[in-house]
DNA sequence: TAGAAAAAAGCAACATTGTTGCAAAAGATA
DNA sequence: TATCTTTTGCAACAATGTTGCTTTTTTCTA
């Protein structure tokens, strides 16, 4: 493993971590990392079972929740009962998410993008519904799939 | 309570289970009655734990499962993982769903709605990923909570 | 309509997932 | 480095799903 590129890394952990006002703890360093190094979305089952650390089943609860407090990760409805969670882009921040992306989920390798270019669609609803947030969560086959 | 109303919904139930190619019990349809009575959609929970009515937790889940299989009710992604069962349209069958409508969850009182005269819209996806299913999830007010 | 065969319900035991309170450990601050 | 604050990890618990098996109910057919 290139030592210089963990260095680096740790680095930008660590100033994610301060910009949201959160103290570094090794947890935090860890679980956010796996979201840097990955792809898709990661549901809790993921994180705790990840290969080679061991988490306590509370302390990736909780790291998510203030993850997910601060605007640094989203959640991503699916229709297993298993949320997943995504790393937010810059425009989030301490309650108040941004996500106008929609979300992709593979039925082949089971994963989940967000595709962060493509942008929710305005919904026209009828008379004496308003709306807030809009989820889209498009089902199909990946780019690494076909 | 109405008696007539009573028989008349109970030979609706019957029908819709027979359709189904279903054997006729009271689990089922008391069940199934729930979700014609009901506005929006229910939750396991919500089915469980409905007031007069004692459903074992296995029977609640095993029927459920049913109905999604013949295609009778339709799941509902939330963000919050609690699957959501609302009853389909005509157009479903055993092994294949159309919901094409979408779904809106309220802030205020909770309830979660098919809003099946809104189609849902066409998404453009980036190159290599093919579309299936779309599911899309508003968020907001409903007309009852305005 | 009774009796046999098939299907479903109910129960118990278990597995998984999520929550809470608290003591110990680690991080921030001066 | 000493102290205060925050976070972690543990234990105990609660809630949610699952599985196998026995009993009951439904269906089918004579």
């Amino acid at each position: 493993m290139p030592k210089e590129a963990t260095i680096i890394n740790n680095n930008r952990l660590i100033k994610l971590l301060k910009q949201n006002g959160l103290s570094i703890t090794d947890s935090r360093k860890k679980i956010l990392q796996l979201f840097l190094e990955q792809d898709g979305a990661l549901s809790h089952g993921d994180i705790e079972k990840r290969a080679g650390e061991k988490f306590d089943r509370v302390t990736v609860y909780r790291t998510l929740q203030v993850f997910v407090d601060k605007g640094i990760v989203h959640t991503i409805p699916t229709a297993d009962n298993s949320i997943r969670y995504a790393l937010c882009k810059d425009e989030c921040g301490e309650g108040h998410h941004h996500d106008h992306h929609i979300h992709f989920v593979c039925d082949t390798c089971n994963t989940t993008y967000c595709l962060d270019d493509v942008v929710t669609p305005e919904i026209k609803l009828p008379k004496g519904y308003s709306a807030g947030h809009v989820e889209v969560v498009v089902e199909g086959v990946c780019k690494n799939c076909q």
